[in-house]
RNA sequence: GCCCGGGUGGCGGAACCGGCAGACGCAGAGGGCUUAAACCCCUCGGCCGAAAGGCGUGCGGGUUCGAAUCCCGCCCCGGGCACCA
């Protein structure tokens, strides 16, 4: 055992010692020569020779965040994909594009930061060393002068900059796109457009020119696709900071921290995403995505066909949206959302004489008992809402509503079941036909009516009917649906309603604006400053980058995590002598005050495919040629966007719908060419482990567990003691992480590269099992022994021809691998692959020409191997840019192939053919076998189905 | 509850449009080389059975000359959504 290994082992063995010394020089080698620096049409990296010619390939993987943690095994599994994906096309004359850059603003480097006690930008700095460090050494092929990083002020500056492009438009809806907000100033001042009502700080009712100027701004601002918004926001105490619904879970927690998360009227920037809703829902059609994902994506903008319909109340008109018109006859009462602004008005009045107690909650008048309602309603974290059960739970305001078919006089209640994000925050409650109407109206003891009548067999008595059926109860003099089924009941309803204004139909969105501010020091800051009337200005482009500026103390401020009465307080607030500034915009110099939130970790991610295409520009975010020639439209259908982006499915509505809207805007702003960021996404799936707990519940280390067979049971047992299997992540804490590294100087990067690629499809998870490692090993050390002599280390191949079935052989694999390569089915070439070398092991020759095609196919899986070999096969250029070989058509036609016999179905023998055998001939051989008469066993034939020439089924009598 | 995926040897997986189930690899068994071991090379290997043969792709049905593959109904695992009117 301790026997030095180079003892015994031939000198030029492949051995992890010997792929470690290979591996070092050629990245070396491929870092001094810039082997994959693509160059681009214009700019700095402009090489037009490079260029022409060459059809273009824009190869990404997903925003990396440069973890204190280190990597784990799972972590390079895209990167190793794309790799050997990006190299395959730079073999086959692509002019290829792949970088990595990091996302390193965000939430986890603050912790990191803070945890460690040193500055977020060292600590950042640091980690992308390391990575770059662990990821280099895998040998993969990016150009490194596009490596950017989020929190570089180079960077950073553009984000800024895009965040005003945001800020400075508004969104025109009979258009359908953005347009810069000075086309609608000029809109508002020619009267084309007339002043909405409702905006905050302006009198309703006045025409522009009557406006005074502080009037006239926050008109605009009310436009704008990014804005401040006074409402109701999640806000999470024990991160110290607001969240995006995007971030908050279903039960209403943090997605990082697992904080409580409560509703708070808060002043925070918003981004006007809803407008995009329809956009961003149609043009999923037109990407080539994973369907999950897109379903996702659908889900979460959530469009809904359906009504608004007014009803009369004494306060004024109530509007409520549904999307079962059809059931109106049905409504009777109707319920508003805590946060509703005709609340105030609607419980204004006091109690008749016999309103039940469990109506009022035992409140002396409507006021007190909504103003209650509303106070309980927002102390409690969303969790808390949900937790409570879905028991039904709300008060009568008083009042009454008017339905508009019936001309019933109806309860209005306010409950939290409704929402106030979605429709209007407010409902007409239809008990017959919706669970949860039905479930308040039992509780409240509410009447019910039935307007769609259910099967025979249905128990009138388990609550609201939601399927198809006839309308029932339905008519009013001028209004019949009875008998109608849904569909056309909806229609004629609506039709109804809109020819006595009444309601109209309508399509709404589950999508919310995007809350974009965070009370964080690690992150953007936001080029605005406010005047002395606390209205936002954006800076101008010339005041780029507004650099975050050194503070102090930078941890954020957090509270206890159910403490719902704190105010968030941003890390950049405190530095009193950044917030304070004097500028000159325009009209002299003045004080303003700087904008203290930062922006979510999802800016600086919303763009930067644009920027690894020029990443040095100075005066643009992208150069415009340069832009068009990776991400332009191309193709039939004209999309554009990133060729092949590989990443994680836990991004489908978080970042994937972030840079989408961001990209959209910036196509409408006629900055980039392409509508959609990215043209075909694949999730990779999850590298999962084993874990191992002790009787106690600890875990122990997975690579000391020893695992045995016991009466056909597998057991585990470490240290003599029985211990339990789990599967899941990989990580520290559960004592079964496994790192690049570690694989790196055990077998070599190559090894681990392979295996990675072997384990089977790229979207499937899959665990990880270390001491199967040790097969791609094999593979390769005897790729090697068959192209080099261990004794010697020179190139042992012949030159004399191939034999002609190593010849066919060859080329059915370069046939595979190339189609298995280019759709990323990895495992499968790997395999043919295997088969050959196992081919050439038994041939006991290995022919030159074979061997420089086996080469060159290896080449994008194992790149060092193969650019050492090729060397020693005595070529001095590298393999990144040789031509992947190419299958000669006549070599794949086979000259004989095995047809199979069955009777009824089952095989019963096989013969060897000719391929162009006619069904006739192919008929009579198979009902002459042997095998095929013993297993007749007398019976009559009574059919034969012949597929010349691969197979005969003979079905007896 | 609803919506997506997915269930194939001891394990990871292959099988492209309905036509030889289990490619390739790990682990295993046997053999060769070796003083010996490792490495390497060869052979075996779904299950039952001595064999002939039978049974086999989560379970139960169906379509078909023929089903891992298509259809219907279940079961289990993974993921997403969830008071969205």
């Amino acid at each position: 055992m301790s026997t030095p290994a180079q003892d015994t082992e031939p000198a030029h063995r492949y051995t992890a010692a010997l792929a470690n010394r290979i591996e070092a020089h050629w990245q070396d080698r491929w870092q001094a020569d810039g082997t994959f620096e693509a160059p681009n049409p214009a700019g700095p990296m402009a090489e037009p020779g490079k260029v022409a010619g060459r059809p273009k390939t824009y190869v990404l993987d997903m925003f990396p965040y440069p973890s204190g943690i280190g990597l784990h095994v799972g972590h390079p599994l895209g990167y190793i994909a794309t790799d050997v994906y990006a190299r395959f096309k730079r073999m086959t004359g692509h002019n290829v594009l792949h970088a990595l850059g990091y996302d390193a603003f965000g939430l986890p480097a603050e912790q990191y930061a803070v945890q460690t006690g040193q500055h977020p930008r060292i600590t950042t700095e640091a980690n992308i060393a390391t990575m770059r460090a662990q990821l280099r050494r895998l040998g993969l092929a990016h150009d490194q002068r596009r490596s950017v990083s989020t929190t570089d002020p180079g960077y950073y500056r553009w984000t800024q900059w895009i965040f005003l492009q945001v800020y400075n438009s508004w969104y025109d809806d009979k258009a359908q796109r953005a347009r810069p907000i000075a086309e609608l100033e000029a809109l508002l001042a020619a009267g084309e457009r007339p002043v909405p009502p409702g905006v905050p700080g302006v009198a309703d009712g006045g025409a522009w020119p009557e406006l005074d100027e502080l009037s006239r701004r926050r008109v605009v601002d009310a436009h704008r696709l990014a804005y401040l918004s006074h409402s109701p926001v999640n806000w999470c105490p024990g991160l110290g900071t607001v969240l995006a619904n995007e971030e908050v879970t279903a039960d209403g927690r943090s997605d990082r921290g697992n904080f409580p998360v409560f509703k708070r009227d808060l002043r925070q920037w918003m981004m006007r995403i809803t407008s995009y809703a329809p956009r961003l829902l149609s043009d999923l059609d037109r990407l080539d995505w994973p369907d999950s994902i897109k379903l996702q994506q659908r889900n979460w903008i959530g469009r809904s066909e359906g009504a608004r319909v007014l009803f009369r109340t004494d306060a004024g008109p109530l509007e409520v949206f549904t999307t079962r018109p059809d059931t109106l006859f049905g409504a009777t009462f109707m319920v508003v959302a805590p946060e509703h602004p005709m609340l105030g008005q609607l419980a204004s009045g006091a109690w008749e004489t016999d309103v039940p107690t469990a109506w009022t909650g035992g409140a002396a008048t409507p006021r007190d008992a909504v103003e209650g309602y509303r106070r309980a309603t927002e102390m409690r974290s969303d969790l808390e809402r949900q937790s409570e059960g879905r028991d039904k739970t709300g008060v009568f305001t008083g009042a009454y509503a008017t339905n508009p078919v019936t001309g019933e006089v109806i309860p209005v209640f306010v409950a939290d079941y409704v929402l106030m994000g979605y429709g209007t925050g407010a409902i007409m409650a239809v008990p017959g036909q919706d669970d949860r109407d039905w479930e308040f109206a039992k509780r409240f003891g509410l009447p019910v009516i039935r307007t769609v009548a259910p099967p025979a067999d249905f128990d009138e008595a388990s609550g609201a009917f939601t399927g198809d059926g006839p309308a029932i109860n339905s008519r009013n003099e001028s209004l019949d649906l009875d008998g109608r089924d849904v569909a056309e009941a909806k229609a004629r309803t609506i039709d109804w309603l809109e020819a006595r204004g009444t309601g109209q139909r309508t399509v709404t969105y589950k999508l919310r604006d995007w809350l974009f501010s965070r009370q964080r020091y690690w992150g953007e800051p936001f080029p605005v400053v406010y005047d002395e009337h606390d209205l936002p200005i954006g800076l101008p482009d010339a005041m780029l980058p507004v650099e975050l500026p050194e503070v102090d103390d930078y941890s954020p401020r957090t509270f206890a995590e159910d403490d719902n009465t704190s105010e968030p307080e941003p890390p950049l607030a405190r530095k009193e002598d950044w917030v304070s500034v004097t500028l000159d915009l325009g009209d002299g110099p003045k004080a303003y005050r700087r904008e203290t939130n930062t922006m979510p970790q999802w800016a600086g991610s919303c763009w930067y495919e644009l920027r690894y295409l020029d990443p040095t520009n100075t005066e643009r975010f992208v150069d415009a040629d340069v832009e068009r020639y990776w991400t332009g439209p191309q193709g039939e259908d004209q999309v554009g966007g990133v060729d092949l982006y590989v990443g994680g499915a836990e991004h489908a509505v978080l970042h994937l719908l972030y840079a989408r809207f961001w990209h959209k805007v910036l196509f409408d702003l006629g900055h980039v060419s392409s509508s959609e960021p990215f043209h075909r996404l694949f999730n990779q799936g999850m590298i999962q482990a084993y874990a191992y707990t002790d009787p106690r519940g600890s875990y122990v280390p997975a690579d000391e567990v020893v695992e045995e067979v016991v009466d056909g049971q597998p057991t585990y047992t470490w240290q003599d003691v029985p211990v339990t299997r789990e599967y899941g992540k990989m990580g520290k804490s559960l004592k079964n992480m496994v790192t690049p590294d570690d694989m790196c100087a055990t077998y070599g990067a190559d090894t681990f590269r392979l295996y990675e690629m072997s384990m089977g499809p790229l979207d499937v998870s899959r665990p990880w099992e270390t001491r199967a490692v040790v097969g791609s090993q094999r593979f390769l050390q005897r790729l090697w022994r068959n192209v080099v002599d261990e004794e010697t280390g020179l190139a042992r191949v012949v030159d004399a021809a191939p034999d002609e079935a190593t010849r066919r052989l060859l080329h059915r694999t370069i046939d595979t691998v190339r189609a298995d390569l280019d759709g990323l089915r990895a495992n499968t070439a790997i395999a043919r692959l295997t088969e050959l070398n196992n081919h050439v092991v038994k041939a006991g020759v290995m022919h030159r020409e074979v061997a420089a095609a086996m080469v060159l196919m290896v080449a994008p899986l194992a790149p060092h191997l193969a650019e050492e070999l090729w060397s020693r096969l005595g070529h001095d250029t590298t393999v990144t840019w040789t031509t992947f070989p190419v299958a000669d058509p006549a070599l794949l036609v086979v000259d004989q192939v095995t047809a199979v016999v069955q009777v009824a179905g089952k095989v019963r023998d096989r013969l060897e053919v000719s391929p162009s055998i006619s069904e006739d001939e192919l008929r009579v051989l198979a009902l002459a076998s042997e095998a095929v008469r013993r297993a007749l066993e007398g019976r009559a034939v009574r059919t034969v189905i012949v597929r010349a020439p691969r197979l005969v089924n003979i079905v007896p009598a």
